[in-house]
DNA sequence: TATTGTTATACTCTATAACTATA
DNA sequence: TATAGTTATAGAGTATAACAATA
């Protein structure tokens, strides 16, 4: 059921974000880019759990797009820092205010104490399967967000 | 991060039943044989949410690995009545224990009041998404189970 | 020699439409 | 005409390997 409902979940997400011309993984590369500052493409895909080739196919209309640009590091002239522009920040407001409504579609059901008591049931099941591969070495996509 | 964890539910469970031959869909169709007994291949599709197209590819290597029968309904020649063979229960049961091992896996940082809980709020989401799209016509993969 | 980023390729899952056979 | 099932095709998402530039 989890898996079915994230599914579910995974679905109406990318329905709004295609609305306004992102995938999630867009909308979670800029939010990244919001909070930590400029980074390198190694570590956006690190971050992000993307395959460096993937990545790459999710900045190119970024950077088309003008949200976001790519400028070589002086200091290692094989990283790319990528960049967020006001536009980016911009796009990536509406964005997050039409993630926040289909959360509170989803979640439409459960009262404020529901919600957070299911967020914590879920962190814990999150924080386990994390550094519980990170210590027995079976790496699954969750663990490299921490690694 | 339903979307997420769900998203990672589901690798683990493909991972699981790919070792026994089956993908996640066909273990829902072994698991809907099994309970209801034959059924059409419309009500399958209905049942597990799949377009046709998507089921004939799903059953056709069922059949072929002797999991399960189709026939002709004598009422209706149209319809290709599917039947779960003994091979087929034989394979339902072990890809459900493998099943098991993989929520024991994923929820054991949860203790018992804790997982049942959990599937408390899952249930609530998933009954008014469900029922909720019903009423207002925006169907989604989910009601279509209910319908 | 190793690392960053890019390109090309293939594979899976999914959605759609066209086709057949029955009703 | 409508329905049950099948086939073929195209699209998105992802993973892998080969490649260019830089360290």
């Amino acid at each position: 059921m989890l898996a079915l409902l994230g599914h579910e979940a995974m679905r109406r997400l990318r329905d709004a974000h295609t609305a306004n011309g992102l995938t999630p993984r867009q909308f979670h590369i800029l939010g990244l880019l919001h909070d930590r500052g400029p980074l390198a493409q190694t570590d956006l895909a690190a971050e992000t759990d993307t395959a460096a080739s993937v990545l790459v196919t999710q900045l190119n209309p970024l950077e088309a797009d003008g949200l976001v640009t790519r400028t070589l590091d002086p200091r290692d002239r094989r990283r790319h820092l990528v960049v967020l522009t006001e536009t980016g920040r911009q796009r990536l407001r509406t964005a997050a205010a039409a993630q926040q409504e289909v959360e509170d579609e989803l979640f439409r059901s459960l009262n404020d104490s529901q919600r957070s008591r299911l967020t914590q049931l879920l962190v814990l099941v999150r924080d386990d399967l994390t550094d519980g591969n990170e210590r027995c070495g079976t790496p699954t996509s969750l663990d490299r967000k921490t690694s």
